[in-house]
Parts: C-alpha cells; structure tokens; sequence
DNA sequence: GTGAAAGCGCTAACAC
DNA sequence: GTGTTAGCGCTTTCAC
C-alpha cells in the first residue's frame, strides 16, 4: 500500500503538504497542489481511512442493528437510510441479530470497538437495556427505529410509524363497513411494535363499541406459519368470524394460504387485513397499512447525520411518529381504487 | 474512552502485559492476569479496534457490493453470509449501488480505504472493471457472487446458480407437459446473469426441438412493470402463447397482475413460471426455480473467509456453480406436490 | 514474566 | 507556503 510518506518524496514535498492537499486546505500553493496530485496518481495513492481515523477519532462509519434482513420490513428502511449514509459520505455496518438478544449486545460492543460514529437500533426486543446505557455513556450518538422505548432519555432519539393508530384506522374502516365480528392476529407482544398494535386493536373496537370476543384474538409468532396454522385452528373449530384483522402482512398471507386451499373465498366468506404494506401484497389483493418504511429510514439517518455533525437537532423532534396510511384493496369487501397496487 | 495506558496504570502493569492479556497470549503471570482484568472491567475498557488495525493491517472488516437491496434475491443471500462473517468475527460493510457504476467504484474505492480485508462482489454491471484490477493489485481477497465474470483470473473466486440451467430446466419440464408456443420475458442481457438465462432458453428450446418465435421474446427490465405491461400488449396484440416463462418472479408477477386484471386464468388459458424462487410466489401458486441464495451467501463467504485466513484455497473450487431446483406450483399446469410452499 | 520503545499512516500545531 | 514533529492507541521485538 502507498503511504503518504511515499507521495511526499516523490513529489518532493512534505507529508504536511500532501496532506493538505489530501483535504483540500486551500493553503497550498498551485505549484505543489498540481505535482503532488500527480504523484497521487502516479503512485495509485489511496488515503489510509483507519489511520486517519486513529487522528481523528471519526470513522465515517455507522451501524444499523436489525432483527432479521429477510423480514420484508427491512429491505427498504435499509436503503433509504444507506442512501443518506452514503450522501454524506458515510459507511453501513449491517448487523443481523437473528433475533438473538445475546448477539444484538455483542454486535453492540463491536461497534463501539470498531468506533463506529453512531448507531441506528431497529431491534425492539430489549427494554432499555444496559448496552444502551454503554453507548450514552461513550457519548455515540443512536436513533431507535420504529423500536419505541418506554422513556425516551435525554439525547435519545426515537422514529417510528404509530402502530396503535395504524389498527385503529384499519378497525374504523371495518366498522364504517359494517363488520362486527372480528377477530385480531397479533405478533409477540414482548415486542414494543406489536404490543402497540394490540393496543390500537382494543382502542379502536372501544371507539367503534364492538365486542371484543377472546377466542378470536391470537397471539404468538408474526410469521406465515402462524397465521395458516390460525386458520386452520379456526376452521377445525368452526370458528370464523367476518374479518380477519393480521398485525403483520406475513400473518395474513398465512391465513390466506388456509384458506385458499380449504376453498373459502376472500372476502366473501371472510374478509382480510394485513399490515406493513408488503411489496407483494397486491398479488392477492390484500388490504393493508402502509407504515412509511422508507420515510423511516431517511428519517432516522438524517437525524444520526445531524448528531454526527453536531448541527443543532430539534429537541422537539426527538421523537417522530410517522401516520400510517391504509392501503384498501379487494381483500376487505370493496375495491375502493385508493392506493392501489402500483406493481412496485 | 478509556485507553490501554490507563488500565496499565490502573493495575500497576505496563501496557505490553495488558495488551498481552488482552489478546490471550498465554505467557502473563495468574497474577497479572487478574489484575489487569479487574482493571479493565472497572474502568470498562475496550480495545480501540481502529489502532490495533493500524498495527496489523487487519480490520475484520469486509464489504458486500449489492446493486439494489430492495430485490428479493438479496435479503437471503446476505443474510447468510452474513452469518458466516459473524461467526468468523468479521462485520460486514453494506454497500448498495442503486444500479449506478459510477457508485459502484466509489464504493470500492472507499472499501480499499478503509481497508476492508476483503470483498463480495454481487453486481453484473461491470465487465472486467479496471476496479477490480485495483484490487488484484493491492492483494485485496474478492468474490464474485452470482456475477460471472467472462474469464476468471489467477485468485479470482466465483460462486454462482447455474442460470442457464434453470431457465433449460423450465423449458424441459414445459415440452414434457406438452406445451409447445413458449415466450420467453427476460432481463437485460448486459447483466451476466439474464444473458445466462437467455442462453438457457435458447438452448433449452433447441434441445426440445422447439421452435423459437422472435414474438414471443421480450427482452427489458426485470421488474414487475414490464411484466405487466408485456401481458398488456400481448392482449392488445390477441398474441398470447401456451405458456410464459420469465426469467424472473418479478416479471411473472406483473403478468400475473395484468392477466388477473383481465379475467385470462392461469393455467387454463395461459400457463406461467417464474424464476427466483421468491418468498411470496407460492401465494399465487407460481412455478419457479430455486436458485440456492442461502447457500451461494454461505458458501461465498466461506471462500472468502479461507482467503482472509490464507487457508490454502482449493484452487479447483475457483468457480462453483450450484444447481438450481425446479419449484413446481400450479402456474404451469400440475400440482405436483415437489418443493410445495413451505409457508416460509 | 515483564517493560521500554519503535512504529503503523495520518493530522494538526507550530516553526520557519 | 511549506516542513518538522508530536502523538492517536495499539502490537511486537527485544532487553532485562
């Protein structure tokens, strides 16, 4: 590897010149500017960023935590907000947890190891846990994304989409229908996101004065092997109600599954709702909530870069919420042509 | 952030026998050993990985060039290499290209510069890129995943699915069901691997002794758009085969979309097969092929791990190419019960 | 077993 | 304008 060293003998210059040179001081004269650039060149020079960085105490380099990548959720929160990394000029670590609280800590530690400039937490598995006390205490500026925390501590950030709002609209616009019996699919409740989600399903069947029946609410795993086996319990039971209200597209697409294969017709037999606005969602016209995915990693990345750059952040924006939007489609009852599939 | 020096300090020892119990060198006393640690937990030190890279040119770090993570191919692929990475104490930089060369070399360059030990390469843009030259040169370990490169050079690694066997599989599997006016939807042959699956068609049709229509052959974008609006103009133009064949699920899910829109049934009237093996296929019961993304991430980075290792890598195995699975569904006229959804 | 010290490649303060 | 030089925090060689 060239060294700076190596350029300024060359050129015939200091290390001291070639370095301003490096970073655009406009002290230099044209003269040295010019022969040194074309040492640079010469020489296939390439600054060392993990020396610079010793100096500095900048690495230009950030983490993103996330629960598991192949979660459709994720794709698209992570490149808006690598986009924006990247526009300032900034490196993503990707840290897969695995749901793995164990290595969602030690992926922590190496971050702050690496000295990683800042950290953006999707994760919403630990409640205020130790780790992050470690990161406030270095002083490394973090964002939560769409992982709320119970209290938000001074110089913390959070940015999400309201989960709770998001069931809300989805039962109001049932309820304006006509539906009465629905039944709820929801994901772990440990889980901040789908502990809201709950609630938003028992606040809006209260502002809609519907019953809410206990066999027809489900709570485990999000995924689709939980909503088919849901269904299947339902219709071994006999069970079913007039809607199916999901907390996660992935629940849906499950219960769907079920049902497509024991004949019963959506939504003329039973209606259906999922949640997340999955990119596939409308090959089987399902109605869904679209949850701002990439307003939330712009968001939250423009918000680390500002930390980063010591620009005076909003106190007030410290935590952002983000309105969900219901994306109707034939799944419950009528097809309404409003954020219709765009087949993106 | 606490230093080396003040835990040597701290436990009365010099930095050398810190920095010795630090990494494990088995020659420190008990005694010192202890000391140190208790320092080191009092004080919550943590190495500065970025000074210890300086001294070893080694920062644990690699990178994964992706053209665009928001494509279902990606998420698997990744997170399985990124098991691999973790597991062998790496973190992984992720560099997504938006399709843009131009940032596709700024990537690299900035991976060099931070002195990335290593890097995949999953983009199809480039052919022998001068950028890649640049890496030979500085001895930088690369793997090509899923990208065939025309001629694989002295340590250069490739680990890809065999696209023109999948697309021949498809057509095979299609002549043995009868089918004979066959269209084929591909993506752009500039990418390596649409040409690929090209050839795959045209051989495969050869082979079966099928008659090629160039109607039939619609060459583009693999996205659902131009699915969707291929399916259009192929009512508009009443020019409707046996049965489409796309090189992609994207593509099959934008004619799935517009066929739907149009009361055409699949596979009564038209049979369909994608190719992919997306996650959400089986909701419309889409034949695919399976192109092993978990296995190319895992094995990618394998390879790549060996090299960073200087494992002697078996230099037989420079170019492995895996065999893709037909994943047979309804779309294409049987419900054969092989690689039936799994709901995963 | 332990410590002193050199040096990785860079930045920035300071001298000229 | 340009050069000299002191470190950033660590690893490692070589004395002791």
């Amino acid at each position: 590897m060239v060294t700076m060293k190596q350029v300024a003998e060359k050129s015939g210059f200091s290390v001291a010149t070639v370095s301003a040179v490096i970073n655009n001081l406009p002290v230099v004269s044209e003269k040295a500017k010019v022969q040194i650039l074309k040492a640079i060149e010469e020489l296939g020079y390439r600054p060392n960023v993990v020396a610079r960085s010793m100096k500095t105490s900048k690495t230009s380099s950030i983490g993103i935590i996330v629960r598991d990548i192949t979660n459709p959720f994720y794709p698209k929160v992570i490149s808006s907000l690598e986009e924006v990394a990247w526009s300032y000029g900034y490196e993503v670590f990707l840290c897969n947890t695995e749901n793995n609280v164990e290595r969602e800590r030690k992926y922590i530690d190496n971050l702050i190891g690496k000295r990683v400039d800042g950290i953006i937490i999707t994760t919403a598995q630990l409640e205020r846990d130790e780790y992050y006390e470690k990161l406030r205490k270095l002083k490394i500026p973090y964002v939560f994304l769409n992982r709320k925390p119970e209290q938000l501590l001074e110089n913390e950030f959070f940015v999400g989409t309201d989960n709770c709002l998001a069931v809300e609209k989805v039962i109001a616009h049932l309820a304006n229908m006509g539906y009465k019996k629905i039944s709820f699919l929801c994901g772990q409740l440990h889980l901040s996101t789908f502990r809201e989600r709950y609630d938003g399903f028992l606040k809006g069947m209260k502002n809609q004065n519907l019953e809410i029946e206990q066999k027809w609410i489900c709570i485990g795993d999000y995924s689709q092997e939980k909503g088919y086996e849901y269904a299947q319990r339902m219709l071994k039971d006999k069970n079913i109600p007039e809607v199916i209200v999901c907390s996660s597209d992935l629940l849906a697409f499950g219960v769907y599954t079920a049902f497509k294969e024991n004949g019963i017709r959506i939504p003329e037999d039973v209606a259906l709702t999922g949640l997340d606005n999955n990119p596939f969602g409308h090959l089987i016209d399902l109605s869904s909530v679209d949850m701002q995915h990439k307003a939330l990693g712009e968001i939250s990345a423009k918000i680390l870069m500002e930390l980063l750059n010591q620009q005076p952040v909003n106190q007030q924006t410290r935590e952002i919420l983000l309105e969900p939007q219901l994306v109707l489609r034939k799944s419950c009852g009528v097809e309404l042509h409003v954020g219709r599939d765009k087949h993106e």
